[in-house]
DNA sequence: CTGAAAGCGCTTACAG
DNA sequence: CTGAAAGCGCTTACAG
C-alpha cells in the first residue's frame, strides 16, 4: 500500500505541486475549475495531507495535550470529555498523559511537550506538585498553557477552577448545622491550591461558628491507597469518633465508606460524610452520599476554550486570569439526622 | 524564545549537523569524546528533537490512537489506563478519540488516522457500528490495529476481549439458581460482538434450564439515556415484573437502580439485578450490586502489547488472533434472597 | 491563474 | 571518525 502524496496527485493531474496544494486549501489564487478537478481527484485517490510534513512546515501540530493525575476518576473523565468536545469542534487532536499523582512523571511529561509536539497544554497538577518550575518552563516557551482544577496560584497562566473555598465553607456549615462539631477534613495534598482552598474554607467556617480547629482532625492522605486506608482506619478507630468527615477527594469518600463498613460504624448516625465528588452513583450508595458536585465537564470545556484563544491568536499572551465555575452542594442521607 | 535545533547545536559545537545527529543517537560511527561533548551541549541548551521533522523523515509518529465510545465509564477509563501504562513504557504518545457511540464520528476518526498521524490504533466499537468497512480500510493501509472489548468478529485483526458468552451464561445460571425464571436481558447493541455474545450466553443458559426465551424480556437500549429510561420504566411498570435483569452495560444497571427507586420497586425482593460492570462503588450501593467484573486494565494492557508487536516488527502482519481474558462474577446483595 | 524553488528540522546512505 | 548532500511531504513567497 502506498500513501498518496501531493506529488502523486500533481502528476496524475498534470499540475504542479504548488497548484494542487493551493487548490486543496481553496486559495484565491486558483481558478474554480482547477479547484474542482483537484478536489475530485483528491477524493478519488483518498488523498490525506501528511500531518508531519505540514506540521513541520507550518510549525503547528493541530494537537493539544491534556495532563491529568488519573483517568479512572469521574472528575477527570468528565473534564476530558469537555476538552475533547471543544478540540473535536476545532479539528484538533488530543494527547493524553497520566501522571498517576507522580511529580517525576509530571516533569518528564512537561519536558516531552517542549518540542513542538503540541500547540497547547491543559494540566491539572499531581498532588505531589509544590515546586512548579517545570510548568513555568513550558509556559515560558510560548506554548499556551491553562491550568484547570488542580491549579497553583503562583503560575502566571490562565486558571479554571471551581469555588473551592466557598463550597468547602458551605459544606462545613452544612455539617455544623447538622449538629457536628468535631469535623475531620481529608486532604490529598498540602501543595495544590484547591486542597489548600478547601482546607481554608473548612477552617474559616469552623472559626466563624466558634469551633476551634483541631489539627488531629485534619488528615493528609495521598496517592497511595494503602496508606490512606491505614490513616482512615486510625481515624475511625478512635474512642472519640469525629462527628463528620469532609472529604476533599472522591476516592477518599469511597475509602471512608469502606472503612466504616469494615468497622461497623454507621453513616450518618455515628459519622456524617460529605465529599467533593462527581460520582454518578452518589444517590445510590448506602447511605446516599452528600456531595459537592463540581462542574467537571464545564471546567474542561472552559479551559479548552481559553487555551484555543491562546493558540489561535499568535503572540497573544494569555492573561493570568482565573475563571471560577461554582460547584453545587447536593444534600443526601450521609449527612442526615 | 527560539527553539534550539540541530543546526544551532552544530554551529555552537563547530561540528556538522550529521555528526551531532548521530552523536545524539549514540551511533557507532561517532567517537566517545564527541558523543560526550554533544550530549553535554544538548543538555545545556535543552535541545529536544523536533518530532515533526524526525517523524516526517522516519515515517514514524511514536504515537498511537485509542478510540473509545466514551471516557466517563469505568471500563474505558481503566482500559485507557492499561494502554497508557504500556505506551508510556515504550515512549509512545497516546491520542484519544471519543466517538460518543456515534458511528459517523467513528468513521471520521478512522479517516483522520489514515495519514500517518499514528503508528497504530486501538479501538472499541461504538454500539451503532455494524458496517465495519471504515475499520477494515484503516487496517488495509498497513496501520496496525487491534480491537478490544467491543469487537466485531469479521474484521481480520487481533482482538482482545473477555469471555462474554461464558460469563453471561454463568450470570444467567446464577439468577436461575436464585429462583428467577423471567429474566430480562438489557442490550446496548445488536451489532457489536460482545453484546451478541452476552445475549447468546443468556439464551443458552435459559434453554439449558428449560426456560423459553421470551423476546419481550430482551430490551434493546442504546446511546440515548432518555430513551433508555423510557424503555426501563416500561419494563418495570409491567404487571408481571421480570424476576431479574441481566444488564450488559454498567450505565444500564445504574438506570435500573434509579428507575426501581422511582417506582418503589425493591431490589432484590421484587427484581434481582446483575450487571457487567467495573463500578468502584458496586459494593457500596443500596443494595450492593452483583457484578460480572471485567479485567479492564488487563484488556487495555494486552491490546496495547499486541499493537506494539505489530508496530515494532515492520511488515509483520498481525494475526487474526483473539485473546480472551476472563471476567469474574462477584455475588452481592442485588441478586440475593 | 500557474509553477519553480526554498525551506521547515531532521535522518541516513555515501564519500572521504 | 566526520561531513556534504539528498530527501521525507508539505507550504508559501515570489516570478511570470
Amino acid at each position: 500500500m502506498t500513501t498518496v502524496t501531493l506529488s502523486m496527485l500533481a502528476k496524475e493531474l498534470k499540475l504542479s505541486i504548488s497548484t494542487v496544494s493551493k487548490a486543496l486549501h481553496d486559495s484565491y489564487e486558483i481558478s474554480n475549475e482547477t479547484k474542482k478537478i483537484v478536489l475530485q481527484k483528491a477524493k478519488e485517490l483518498n488523498y490525506q495531507v501528511n500531518p508531519f510534513a505540514s506540521g513541520l512546515r507550518k510549525k503547528k501540530s493541530k494537537t493539544i495535550a491534556v495532563v491529568v493525575p488519573e483517568v479512572a476518576n469521574n472528575f477527570f473523565s468528565l473534564a476530558i470529555n469537555g476538552v475533547e468536545s471543544i478540540a473535536q469542534a476545532k479539528g484538533y487532536h488530543v494527547l493524553i498523559y497520566l501522571t498517576h499523582e507522580d511529580l517525576k512523571k509530571e516533569i518528564t511529561t512537561m519536558s516531552l511537550l517542549q518540542n513542538g509536539r503540541v500547540d497547547g497544554v491543559l494540566i491539572s497538577l499531581s498532588c505531589e506538585t509544590s515546586d512548579t518550575r517545570h510548568i513555568e518552563d513550558l509556559s515560558n516557551k510560548d506554548i499556551p498553557l491553562v491550568l484547570f482544577d488542580r491549579i497553583a496560584e503562583n503560575i502566571h497562566v490562565p486558571k479554571v477552577t471551581t469555588d473551592d473555598k466557598n463550597s468547602s465553607y458551605s459544606a462545613t456549615e452544612h455539617l455544623i448545622g447538622q449538629g457536628c462539631k468535631r469535623i475531620s477534613f481529608l486532604s490529598l495534598s498540602d501543595n495544590v491550591s484547591i486542597f489548600k482552598k478547601r482546607q481554608e474554607g473548612y477552617e474559616e467556617a469552623l472559626k466563624k461558628h466558634g469551633i476551634k480547629v483541631d489539627a488531629s482532625l485534619i488528615v493528609h492522605c495521598g496517592a497511595d491507597e494503602r496508606k490512606n486506608t491505614i490513616l482512615l482506619k486510625r481515624l475511625f478507630s478512635r474512642k472519640n469518633l469525629p462527628h463528620a468527615v469532609l472529604s476533599s477527594a472522591e476516592r477518599l469518600a469511597i475509602s471512608c465508606y469502606e472503612t466504616c463498613n469494615n468497622l461497623m460504624i454507621k453513616i450518618p448516625e455515628q459519622v456524617k460524610i460529605i465529599s467533593f465528588s462527581n460520582l454518578q452513583t452518589a444517590a445510590l450508595l448506602r447511605p446516599s452520599l452528600t456531595t459537592i458536585t463540581q462542574p467537571a465537564f464545564e471546567i474542561g470545556k472552559t479551559a479548552a476554550t481559553i487555551l484555543f484563544k491562546g493558540i489561535e491568536k499568535k503572540h497573544f499572551k494569555l492573561e493570568n486570569e482565573k475563571i471560577i465555575i461554582p460547584s453545587v452542594l447536593i444534600e443526601r442521607k450521609s449527612t442526615g439526622n
